[in-house]
DNA sequence: AATGAATGAGCGTTCATTCAT
DNA sequence: CATGAATGAACGCTCATTCAT
């Protein structure tokens, strides 16, 4: 297998148990059973949990993107294609395996010294609202800027909320209400 | 000291501990040795740190009804009682030791198993729910029942909405995002 | 509740305890809590667990022993009262809570240095061994003086033989054995 | 040194301080301090202390029935094979560190629950009753089937009887009278 | 490049016992 | 005389990481 085979082999592993099962939970021993490699093997292509759970955050983002933009970008521009965004979050959430943001639940389990995947979350989570901005723009040309923006802000806050309450509740109407919501800001 | 004096301070320092650091990260040691008390002694007042977590959940539901309360009902019943819902969170956000919403950071380290844990959390969100309602039911009473209840929720999403992403960012904005929400959803 | 009434509960108490599940399995604060006590009030009246359970092993010795004479003599004097001792055993045997010999049990949970246990579990041997040959003495008086202790000593060690491999292997047949190899040896 | 040599070490300090000491009074780090390794390294071999426990039982087993097979087996065929058993067991009682049967001490310290270790000494058990048997089809083929095998269940009983009171009393006139028995039950 | 045995530090938990009240 | 909160020491066990091969 080719070293860089192997290297998405481990990140693939890691990120289903640590989506599904918490990264603290989830004991690198577990990470190389269930990935069928060497201790060792894993760490020469990461120097430490921590990296792997960077490759990790990188990879659901990386993922979560795509899906997104594909479903989105497949709806009419306009308002339509605002509140598919969380069309897309209700697909999500029933998808099997859902189990919240992962960027929430790292967070929470990580020391607050650990800087480096700190930012890494941020800045995931301000390339998504630049993503929301985009779409944004490229629905409703026709607003100002600055309202544009504070647009983006706010759908970002109600996609979080949902994600987020959907998760904790196991039910779908805080996606739901974000919805309702969403589509009182575009009135 | 008395017994029921013990146990505050084990639940004051736990709680402490739980919020600033994650509930993981932190050991029964750290918590006993910053309570001032020997092992034991914590275990003859709960018999399993999932039992030191239940009880620093609720304490921290209890402190922060008490407080929300207190600063939601001097505020003039109707709409301004109602936004200043999110005036008390940004007080909240900047207190000294801020750190997001116990509830989302301890569902994010416990597994799936623990389903009394998990129950708790869902209970305190559903009476925060309550709450909130009751608010509502003061301040806007012309408001039909079920226009109440959807109010309460979609409040609801953006309180907890805009906790996680001012902490997780560091940053006032989602608060503010979430209040100029709520006067659009009150017009 | 006098205090020698108290002292009994613990003693009763601490023996179903200790000879159904352990002397080291069973902790203090199970025995008091069974006992309906508190934990003063055990170590007011046994200096140790140790102190416990030379008490235990006596009172199981005590009840044993007056259970053991009641039963054998009520059988005739003769070679019938001597194999009776095996059909007592097997009366013990299929009793409610049977659980082998407390002598042995014990003995094996506790360290070489706690002399004065393991000199009281010999003692307790060495009456019971008295005990048979008193049995022999009175039902067999034409043998040998020689004779009636060597005989003791035999059924004796049948005895103890049938008691522990009743109980390990949960069946009836060593105790048959023992007793058809009395039989040979009283013939 | 080896994977299967630390394994070994192992067993062998573990063995040793079990039948010694007790299994209950023996803990993993003392196992680990004697036998100079780390305490992962014990829990890499072994998942958990029952494990161990198991391969100790097994261990004192195999050892146990090789020297028994060698110092039988080394006798001429006939009765004094048989009463051989018994010399075999005096030169046990007599060679240092005898503490009695590893099954009678294990089975009295271990909660009523573990079944697979309980199942492992009774089939240790039946298994010496086999090899009982066996020396009995070899030493004294003229026999009948059922009387064998009624021979073996005697001598077993008489050795476990010897075994355990040798020990306890610590003197050699158990084996002694167990073996005068032997002798007339094979007159 | 890949292995897997070995580690040190720490985990949550339980114990018999003491002592101020 | 009885209480029960508090203790220090030890328990069995798991972790992320290293290193000789």
């Amino acid at each position: 297998m080719k070293h860089s085979a192997v290297r998405q082999t481990i990140i693939d592993t890691a990120s289903d148990l640590f989506y599904n099962n918490g990264y603290n939970l989830t004991g690198i021993n577990e990470v190389i059973k269930e990935a069928g490699i060497a201790k060792a093997t894993l760490y020469s292509h990461f120097k430490s949990k921590d990296e792997l759970c960077s490759a990790y955050l990188q990879h659901k983002h990386g993922t979560f993107l795509e899906a997104f933009d594909t479903y989105v970008n497949d709806v009419p521009k306009g308002k339509k294609r605002i509140t598919a965004i969380f069309d897309f979050l209700k697909e999500f959430y029933e998808s099997e395996g859902f189990n919240g943001c992962w960027c929430i639940n790292t967070i929470s389990e990580i020391p607050k010294e650990k800087i480096e995947l700190r930012t890494e979350i941020k800045n995931q989570k301000n390339e998504f609202r630049d993503v929301l901005l985009n779409i944004i723009k490229d629905s409703l040309p026709e607003l100002k800027p600055k309202k544009k923006k504070e647009l983006a802000n706010q759908i970002y806050l109600l996609y979080e909320g949902a994600v987020s309450e959907s998760f904790l509740h196991g039910e779908v109407w805080p996606i739901d209400s974000a919805q309702s919501i969403c589509k009182i800001l575009l009135a």
